[in-house]
DNA sequence: GCCGTTTTCGGCCCGACTGTTTTCAGTCG
């Protein structure tokens, strides 16, 4: 995004920090939008979203009529990419960047090496033995560390950990927060916040935990390790009377906080990580809703605080009752041993029912996808026998004649009509012919809407989370097409998929196409995934009965 | 650069930590 690139380049510069904050600001909310952008441009209303004022609204339409923004093109000469990138090293900042640069013509992070090896930083103007030290670790951390991990990844991981320390006498509370509280699709770290007394002891406890393969910070109020799954795990002890205040602090969104911040001190008060203040005086911390409630706004579910909108709707009353887990009556898609699933039909409705599912959908490959032991014809026709002997043996548990319909390269699904009449649900995807163009992509997954026994179109995108980036599908069309139809489009609880996503979610919802939550289950101990779909339901605003 | 119950100028979130320029700037979350 070109506006994030200006806001890089003007804080290497040295520009005004508000500026610069500007144009992230701006960024940001233009790569949460539901709209298209061009759409907006054209009816000539990007001032009307919050964070876009005239001079961003003029650059943005110079840049979809020509291609390109003057003012980035004249920034940024003089200043290679590379050295824009320095400022991602931890402990480099815009300062210190620009300084090497200017006083040793470092560009890159090569440079800086070299320079580091050659010993050419020592007596450089606010550089002494510690700085040149925290650098050189900086640089390690930088090479190393890890992507962004899936929620799917961290979710088990904390579970884990709450399980184990919540039997500690010591810990009053605990509770995940940052990103992961927010269910937000990915997660740079992991935070554990917890109230106790004694915060030595508990942090003591927590970095001798099992499963902890390195320890990088051990102290009275905070430790910090790293895992077996290669994440960075932060617990923070606060005491019972700011909990609320730091579990508010610590879930964020940054930009949520800050927004929450500004309202708060128009109104007379402050809030910090320590609690809720009323010039010295604090008023409140114990619990996190009483902050909310000071300001003048209903609690605000984690799952919201990206500042979208959501401090404005709490305002005025008007946030959704978002859907629960205890909302979900059963999954659409899953897979049993027929294909590439693990379980038996009795396997998966014995376990849905301990669930408290109504309801589980037996969607087996279809005879194409050969890498998943698609079922062929008669192989279905067999399924669909079995499944129906079964559910004679059960009582208010119904197991669903269900497929996962490959839609082909050309565009015709993998089963007649005939067959597909045949089931109570119809899930329909896209498995091969990933690298066709936009318009064929978008073209087959309409035709499979279209399909008069197609409910369900599954994993709309097909991206894998930090390793494939899904085809190219026109999500607008495919909306269109969904809503045309009564077709419902899958968000896929499966870890690496969560697809559809937040914001995708979020435009379906909007344009009023049904949605279905599924896990794509192929193994029992998969089927808990459906938490992770309801928290991205959640992000994307959806209530429990919209219908 | 944005924005307005402080409304067209003058603000713009809060606190901790670190290292060094010894009174505070830079960086981070």
């Amino acid at each position: 995004m070109l506006l994030e690139r200006i806001a890089n380049i003007l804080e290497l510069k040295g520009e005004n920090t508000f500026r610069i904050n500007s144009y992230r600001k701006a960024a940001r909310v233009i790569g949460d939008l539901t709209d298209d952008i061009e759409e907006i441009a054209k009816a000539r209303k990007l001032t009307d979203i919050p964070g876009i004022g005239e001079g961003t609204a003029e650059k943005i339409i110079e840049y979809i009529n020509t291609g390109k923004m003057a003012k980035y093109e004249e920034i940024k000469k003089g200043i290679s990419e590379e050295t824009v990138a320095l400022m991602q090293i931890p402990g480099l900042g815009p300062k210190t960047v620009a300084m090497l640069s200017r006083e040793l013509g470092i560009v890159g992070l090569a440079d800086l090496e070299n320079a580091l090896r050659e010993g050419k930083l020592k007596g450089l103007f606010g550089i002494g033995e510690k700085k040149i030290e925290n650098i050189i670790k900086g640089i390690e951390l930088f090479k190393t560390s890890q992507q962004r991990i899936s929620i799917g990844m961290a979710y088990p991981i904390v579970k884990r950990i709450i399980t184990g320390l919540q039997h500690n006498s010591q810990i009053a509370d605990i509770q995940a927060a940052g990103s992961l509280r927010r269910m937000k699709e990915t997660v740079g770290d992991i935070d554990i916040l917890v109230s106790g007394a004694n915060g030595a002891d508990i942090v003591k406890a927590f970095v001798a935990m099992p499963g902890v393969t390195q320890v990088l910070a051990s102290g009275d109020t905070k430790g910090s390790v790293r895992v077996e799954e290669c994440v960075q795990v932060d617990l923070r002890v606060v005491s019972q009377d700011e909990f609320g205040s730091a579990l508010q602090y610590f879930t964020g969104s940054k930009e949520h906080n800050i927004h929450l911040r500004e309202i708060a001190k128009k109104k007379g008060f402050k809030i910090s990580e320590y609690g809720i203040f009323q010039g010295d005086k604090k008023v409140g911390g114990t619990f996190e809703d009483e902050i909310y409630k000071m300001l003048g706004m209903d609690w605000i579910p984690p799952e919201l605080r990206e500042n979208r909108g959501e401090i404005e709707a709490a305002q005025e009353g008007k946030l959704p009752k978002l859907i629960e887990f205890s909302d979900i009556k059963g999954d659409l898609h899953n897979h049993s041993n027929w294909s590439d699933g693990i379980p038996t039909f009795e396997e998966m409705a014995a376990y849905a029912m301990k669930m408290d599912y109504h309801y589980l959908a037996v969607s087996d490959h279809s005879k194409s996808l050969h890498v998943a032991n698609g079922l062929k014809e008669e192989e279905l026709l067999e399924e669909i026998e079995e499944i129906d002997r079964l559910n004679k043996t059960f009582k208010r548990f119904t197991l669903l004649k269900s497929t996962e319909v490959d839609i082909k390269a050309d565009g015709a699904l993998d089963f007649s009509d005939k067959l597909l009449e045949k089931l109570d649900v119809v899930v329909a995807s896209i498995h091969s012919g990933f690298k066709q163009g936009k318009d064929k992509i978008t073209g087959r997954m309409v035709a499979a809407i279209h399909n008069p026994y197609v409910n369900i179109i599954a994993h709309p995108t097909g991206r894998l989370i930090s390793k494939r980036a899904g085809y190219e599908v026109d999500m607008d069309k495919v909306i269109e097409a969904c809503l045309e139809t009564g077709t419902a489009l899958e968000i896929n609880c499966y870890y690496d998929r969560l697809d559809l996503n937040d914001i995708n979610c979020r435009k379906a919802k909007e344009a009023g196409v049904v949605v279905a939550i599924s896990t794509d289950a192929h193994h029992l101990d998969q089927m808990w995934m459906m938490e992770l779909g309801v928290g991205i339901a959640r992000r994307g605003c959806w209530k429990p009965k919209m219908y």
